[in-house]
DNA sequence: CTGAAAGCGCTTACAG
DNA sequence: CTGAAAGCGCTTACAG
C-alpha cells in the first residue's frame, strides 16, 4: 500500500486516466478508494472532513484526490445525503426588479464552492407561491433557499420551509415573524438617510412618492423618510405626498402632479428607481430642469440610475453583498452581517443645493 | 421522455398518506409500485412514457400518481440516468446585458417540466471559461446547457460540449461553425430594420456608435447597418462612425464628437441601449433636442428604453422567445423557429421624421 | 408487455 | 481510526 505513485505530472485533469479507471470516465469514490488502498468509506470521510481519519491517511488521500482531480458525484451525494447540491433563488417573477443583484451576490457566493445556484420564479398571477414552492423544495431538495423580496413578505414561507427541513433565509424589509432567517435589507434608515441628505441641501419644500403599501419594502421607505424628515422638522405637505406601484407610469402621473403644483416641491424623493425617472421625465415634459428647479432623488441605485440625464442620486442597498451573505449562511456556518454596507446616498446629478 | 409533473389536485399534495407508506415521507417508486401490484419497473415505464405497457396497467398506474401526488426524484433518476434534471443558463459574469431576457425565457420555458434551470457565471477575468465550464458540465451533468452571448462566441465551446456529451444550443449572433447548435439572434437584419427606419424618416446623414469589433454581435450590427443603408444609397460619413464597447462612458465621448462636429448627423444609432443612454445625455449636456435636433436609436429594447427621457426608440430583439426556443429543443424534441419573431424597431419618441 | 437482478456513486448505521 | 453491508430512488440490461 506504499503508494505506487501513478507517474501523472501535468496533466491531472479529471481526464486523465490512470491505471485501474475505465478510461472516459470520471474517477469515482472506488477508484480513488483501490488507489489509495483504503476503503470508500474512508475516502467519504476525508471529502466529508470528517475529523475520524489518521492524519496520514487523510494526506495521502487528499493528495490522490487532487492529482487525479476527483471531484465527487454530486447527483449521488444528492440521492445518498437527501439533499441537493442546490441553492435556490426563488422570487416572483411579476417583480424582479431587485433579481439581478441578488443573483450576482448568490451566484460569487457560491463560486468554488460544490454548490450551484438554481432558479425558481413564481408567476403570482396564474399560480399559488406557496403550493408552487412547496412544489419545488420537495421536488429539488434544495441545500437551501433564498426568498427574494417581495415574495419575502408571504408569512406562510417561515413555516413551509421549517415544515420541509429547508433552510432558508428571507430577504425583506421588515420582520415578519419572530424567525431567526431574515436578513433586512434596511429599507428604513435607506430612506431616513435620504431626509438628511436632502435637508442637509437646504430642501424644506419635499415631495415624495411612496411604493405600494402592500409591500413591506413601501411601507418601511415611507416611515423611514417621513419620520426623519419629521425628526428634522419638516413635513411632507398632503399635496405633495402620492403613491404609485414602485412603476413607471403610475409615478409619471403622480411626478405630473407634483410637479404641476403652484408652489411645488423643490426636491422629490421617488420610492424607487423607475419611479424617479419618471419624475426626470415629467420634469422634462414640462420644462423644469433637474436638478436647477427640481432635485430627485432615487432608491435602488440600479443599473439605469447613470444612465439616465441628469445622472440620478440614488440610494444604494446593499442587496448584493446582502445576498452574498445569506449563502455564507446556508452554506457555511454564519453569516457575518458586519461585512454588509448600510445603504447610502449616492450623489450623481440629479440634485443641488438650494 | 420529457415528462409532466403529476398535477396537484385538491390536496392530494405528496404530504397526503396513504396506506402502505412511511408517514411524513414522500411517496416512492416503491409505493406506487406495491400499491398497484406492479413491479416497479413497470411503474418506472409509465413515468417515462414507454410504450411498452399496456394501456389498462398505464392507466390505472397514472391514476395512482396523480392520486398520491407522486413525483420521481429527480436526484435518483439523476444518479440513475447519469444526467441531472437541471438546464445550465452559462454566461460572462462580466457581460451580462442579455442575461435578464434569456433568463425569463428559459424558467417560463421550464415552468411546469420535470427541469430546473441552473445558473453558471464565469467570471471571464479571473478564470478560463473554457475550463470553468467543463468543470461545471462534469460536475453537474446538466441535462442540457445555454450558452448565452458573447460567451457563446468561444469557437471552442461547440467541441467542448459534443466531447462532454452534453446537449448545448449557443445563442450567439453569427454562426461560429457548422454545428447545428446555434440559435441565431438576427442582429444583422435587426440593425437593418434600423437603416431602413431612419431612412424612411427622411435622414440621410446618420451616425453611428459601433460596438467592440471583439464581439460577433457587435460586427454583425455594424455590417447589418452599414449595409442596408448602403443599399439605400446612405453612406455614414467617417467623422460620423465612432465605435465604442457597448458601455456608457466610452459611448459618451464618442457622442459628444459626434454631435459637436458642425455638420452634426440628423440621426444617431447606437449598437446598445445603453450606448443610446449616452446619446441621449451628451445631447442634453451640449443643449440639443432629442428628437427635435438630432433623432436616436437604440438596441436591445431593453428595460431602460421606456425609462429614458425622451423614451428610446430601440430594436427589439427576440432573445426571451430564443431561449424559450432553446429550452424546447433542450428537453423537448424541435425548436420551431418560426415561433421567433424577428427582430423590429420600437417606436418610442426618440425619431422625428425630417 | 412485464419483472428480477444489478448498478448509478455516494452515504448512514453498525461493527470492530 | 477503519471497513463491510445495506440503502438512497431510480434506471439499464437481460430474460421471459
Amino acid at each position: 500500500m506504499s503508494m505506487d505513485q501513478p507517474a501523472n505530472p501535468g496533466d491531472n485533469s479529471a481526464r486523465s486516466i490512470a491505471p485501474g479507471r475505465r478510461p472516459g470516465k470520471p474517477a469515482t469514490i472506488n477508484d480513488i478508494a483501490r488507489m489509495a488502498g483504503v476503503s470508500k468509506k474512508t475516502v467519504s470521510r476525508v471529502i466529508n472532513r470528517s475529523q475520524l481519519v489518521q492524519q496520514q491517511t487523510r494526506e495521502r488521500v487528499e493528495a490522490l484526490i487532487r492529482d487525479i482531480g476527483y471531484v465527487p458525484d454530486p447527483m449521488a451525494r444528492a440521492l445518498a445525503f437527501g439533499k441537493s447540491f442546490l441553492v435556490g433563488l426563488l422570487y416572483d417573477s411579476n417583480a424582479m426588479q431587485d433579481i439581478p443583484l441578488l443573483q450576482e451576490g448568490l451566484v460569487s457566493g457560491l463560486r468554488g464552492s460544490a454548490f450551484a445556484a438554481v432558479l425558481h420564479g413564481c408567476d403570482s398571477r396564474r399560480e399559488d407561491p406557496i403550493s408552487s414552492i412547496r412544489q419545488f423544495i420537495i421536488q429539488r431538495r434544495p441545500h437551501g433557499v433564498i426568498f427574494a423580496p417581495p415574495l419575502s413578505d408571504l408569512p406562510e414561507l417561515g413555516a413551509l420551509a421549517e415544515e420541509l427541513g429547508c433552510r432558508h433565509v428571507r430577504i425583506q424589509a421588515e420582520p415578519v415573524d419572530a424567525s431567526s432567517s431574515a436578513m433586512l435589507t434596511q429599507d428604513r434608515s435607506g430612506a431616513a438617510e435620504v431626509a438628511d441628505y436632502l435637508v442637509s441641501l437646504g430642501h424644506r419644500r419635499i415631495g415624495f412618492i411612496a411604493g405600494p403599501e402592500s409591500l413591506a419594502s413601501a411601507r418601511e421607505r415611507s416611515a423611514g423618510f417621513l419620520e426623519r424628515l419629521g425628526l428634522r422638522g419638516v413635513q411632507v405637505a398632503d399635496e405633495h405626498l402620492v403613491s404609485a406601484d414602485y412603476g413607471f407610469d403610475a409615478a409619471l402621473r403622480g411626478a405630473t402632479r407634483l410637479l404641476r403644483d403652484p408652489s411645488r416641491p423643490s426636491a422629490i424623493f421617488a420610492a424607487s428607481d423607475e419611479m424617479a425617472a419618471a419624475v426626470l421625465k415629467a420634469a422634462r415634459t414640462l420644462g423644469i430642469d433637474v436638478p436647477g428647479e427640481v432635485s430627485v432623488v432615487g432608491f435602488g441605485d440600479s443599473a439605469i440610475s447613470r444612465l439616465l440625464s441628469p445622472a440620478l442620486t440614488s440610494v444604494h442597498s446593499p442587496l448584493c453583498e446582502i445576498a452574498g451573505q445569506a449563502v455564507s449562511m446556508l452554506i457555511g456556518g454564519e453569516a457575518d452581517m458586519d461585512a454588509v454596507s448600510s445603504p447610502r446616498v449616492v450623489e450623481r446629478e440629479s440634485c443641488r443645493r438650494l
